[in-house]
DNA sequence: CCGTATCCTTCGCGATACTG
DNA sequence: CAGTATCGCGAAGGATACGG
């Protein structure tokens, strides 16, 4: 964290990162693509079937147009569709880890 | 990350940890709390000027009942309430940070 | 000073049906 | 196979007024 931040400047730039991690399927999709790297629509849905279809595509598109998932479609017929990671994409991954670390830290018990 | 973690525990644990940092004004005011370690209500109403009373209450509620924030009652006339980490909720600030940098790193105009 | 209580609007999400 | 279109609900959040 550089020195010129304020409490306000810095909340908005987390904010604006949480932003588009905000969605019900986002995380878990980004999770799969950290595991698999390249899988088509129908991996996913396999992968995620308690997602309707239209609630993937919604999800899968905010996070294209956010620029960490790319959507490569291959022209052919039956339609073939797979999404991977962008690089910035990639590197969200030690920032959730770290999330993730601090949720399992988390002292129940405690005031 | 430990090996026994499918996409879908990783995922849900990242939820859980999110889900705790959403609400419209809870990440402006951990960011505040991390700056001054310790604000009186009126305080954190006039660091932030746009927040109602009653968001204001209802997220620091949240927060104390997830663990975040730990709420300091003065019985005294008037009434002092004060607000501060705990320290878990201090330890969160790594995380933030590096979602922080994350969303920072964005290649705006890249595929 | 530090809250509570209502009312109201918006928006994310799920269910369902349809299409190139 | 990989989408699109429409409907409706519930929860989050803002405005406002009141209370110990």
């Amino acid at each position: 964290m550089r020195p010129e931040y304020t409490p306000l400047s810095a909340a908005e730039g987390v904010e604006a990162a949480l932003r588009v991690l905000e969605g019900r399927w986002k995380i878990l999709i980004l999770f799969h693509l950290f595991g698999e790297r390249l899988m088509r629509f129908s991996d996913l849905e396999r992968a995620i079937p308690t997602v309707s279809q239209k609630m993937l595509i919604q999800q899968l598109r905010k996070l294209e147009a956010d620029g960490l998932v790319r959507r490569i479609v291959h022209p052919e017929v039956p339609p073939r569709v797979e999404y991977c990671l962008t690089d910035w994409g990639e590197k969200l991954r030690p920032a959730l880890d770290a999330l993730l670390l601090w949720g399992e830290r988390k002292p129940e018990g405690e005031a």
